[in-house]
DNA sequence: AAAAGCCCCTGGATGC
DNA sequence: TGCATCCAGGGGCTTT
């Protein structure tokens, strides 16, 4: 579920209200895609002295360590003064002098995970393969290029594979491409400069359209207060199956690129 | 090195 | 109402 936006929106949902808390107990649920790593005790005492985000991770930088959090494909977070009673798919709740953080993941495709640091083996291994921040000023036409060039797979695929660029998944890949009048299928080695410049600019003008919507609500997803994001409401494509597309009226087609779905228009979209 | 498949897990929608 | 099937916002791991 969460692509970048939802993790953003979650990140400041939550970050000023947690900076500077410290931690007085954790409670585990159910297993999630990793274990923490650590007895949980360890992170008693220690302070949350930033929350940062990378791809769809969270960082919660502590005095001393740090804690990744993913949220899946069904994770949301929630940060109250009172935590209520945990329920069926509440899996991992950090109590803190400020406040509860509770991550709730149906599927538990999510997890956290301690490590010591960014250059902890554990983290290295999560975060060393990803690629440029499309939000930051590292993500650039020419370095986009090159990366593509290098690439036979369906400039779909790339996207969502998250070493060229990171963050974008499912619904934005989709969407970044209808902006962009690129067809999904396409070999990304295929574009020359000026479609990856247009997708470039595709990706961070619908990523950030997302944020500033508070994301994607699909199913459950909300910000740490349990606020719905709106984005899909203005998704051009994606879900749009059949439907007409709103700049030329040809029904969206659907396909399958590595066993997820891709949306697209067939005219808009031709190459 | 890159690409393609396989899973992990639960729940909701759809069809018979 | 019950049951089977398919699909869902991710991504690490294994195999080609």
């Amino acid at each position: 579920m969460p692509e970048l936006p939802e993790v953003e929106v979650t990140r400041l949902s939550f970050a000023d209200a947690i900076r500077g808390a410290i931690i007085e107990h954790v409670r585990l649920g159910k297993p999630l895609r990793w274990a923490l790593g650590v007895d949980p005790r360890i992170l008693y005492g220690q302070q949350v002295l930033e929350v940062r985000r990378r791809g769809k991770y969270l960082l919660l930088d502590l005095t001393d360590g740090l804690l990744l959090m993913h949220l899946g494909m069904s994770g949301s977070l929630a940060f109250r003064a009172e935590l209520p009673l945990a329920g069926t798919h509440d899996h991992f709740d950090l109590i803190t002098s400020q406040g509860g953080l509770r991550l709730h993941d149906p599927r538990r495709f999510g997890a956290v995970v301690f490590c010591l640091g960014e250059d902890d083996p554990r983290a290295r291994k999560l975060l060393g393969g990803l690629g440029a921040e499309p939000l930051g000023d590292e993500f650039r036409v020419p370095d986009f290029h090159r990366a593509l060039q290098g690439r036979r797979a369906p400039v779909k695929q790339v996207l969502l594979a998250g070493d060229v660029v990171v963050g974008v998944g499912n619904i934005y890949a989709s969407e970044a491409l209808y902006k962009a009048g690129i067809r999904p299928t396409v070999a990304a080695h295929r574009l020359g400069r000026v479609r990856v410049q247009r997708l470039h600019r595709a990706i961070r003008e619908v990523l950030a359209a997302a944020v500033a919507t508070g994301g994607s609500t699909l199913r459950n997803f909300s910000n740490v207060h349990g606020e719905a994001g709106h984005y899909q409401q203005q998704a051009m494509v994606y879900g749009r199956a059949g439907q007409p597309c709103y700049q030329c009226g040809s029904a969206v087609k659907t396909i399958r690129q590595g066993q997820r779905s891709t949306f697209f228009c067939p005219r808009c979209q031709r190459l």
